[in-house]
DNA sequence: CTTGACTCCGTACTAAGGTACGGAGTGCAT
DNA sequence: ATGCACTCCGTACCTTAGTACGGAGTCAAG
């Protein structure tokens, strides 16, 4: 173990090595995605635990979900026996919400893999082919 | 073919056909997914292809992309011997785009279901289980 | 030929998620 | 002990994607 590992960093390096900028960081307490952080002589001290709980948030952002959500699943990060029915409602509630944007997700690229098929290919015709028409007919276009 | 099909509409019922507000549509044209409407003594008239144009953005739109997004999809709407080549590059982007979120995602159920297993069941101990360390963990967590 | 619903336009406002600014205090290396 | 980088705080500003406002013009039914 490094002595180096577990010293406290400001909010600089803290921002630094989640990547996101220090501004990020004081609109994160705001938010309440990050708590009240210990201070000494008023400068904001933070720990690796604070790196991956930014990384987290920036990770669920990515996959389209808002702050609120990523802090729901912030949320629900630690387990006690009173925790856990409300724990396993929430978390299949996540679990339907993202299997449905997944098979939101394949529908699209289904339909973008046949467009392209379609129309991308050197051996179609002239005729016009409108995406529009696709996403129309259920996402089964193109076919004829 | 009924000739009612054909009638040009006014704003308010296009925006009504297409489920979004008038101020929507008016929105729309600032930001140039709709074209520039034939008028009638003032009034934008429009047609079935209008409706049509907001409904695809607004299906785009829930799954994830931005207005920005759904125009170069508009854009790519038409294919020709010219357009094919960029038509199947951007079809290609848009679904590594895709496939790279969807397996995120279902690595995000996995995990989610591997912690509501160990977390939400009454047969757990008490041991505290983050989240985020799984997430951490290239997803893999949990596991032990 | 009036009345009510609809439309026109520019401008302002909202909410989310930051990003920037500016004056003051702090910490540390030279 | 003096700089320079870093931090503090509140406030203002930015973008995206709309939503609302308000005064004026228009259409169409009675």
């Amino acid at each position: 173990m490094k002595k180096t590992d577990k010293e406290p960093m400001t909010i600089g390096t803290l921002a630094k090595a989640a990547g996101v900028g220090v501004e990020t960081v004081r609109f994160y307490h705001r938010k309440g995605l990050l708590d009240k952080p210990f201070r000494t002589s008023g400068f904001r001290k933070y720990s690796e635990s604070d790196v991956r709980i930014i990384k987290f948030v920036k990770r669920v952002q990515g996959l389209g979900f808002s702050l609120k959500d990523a802090q729901a699943l912030l949320d629900l990060a630690l387990c006690s026996r009173e925790t856990r029915p409300f724990i396993a409602r929430t978390c299949n509630e996540k679990i339907d919400q993202i299997e449905q944007k997944i098979a939101d997700l394949n529908r699209m690229v289904g339909m973008l893999r046949e467009f392209s098929l379609i129309c991308g290919s050197e051996a179609s015709n002239d005729s016009e082919c409108r995406l529009l028409d696709c996403f129309e007919n259920n996402w089964e276009c193109c076919e004829k």
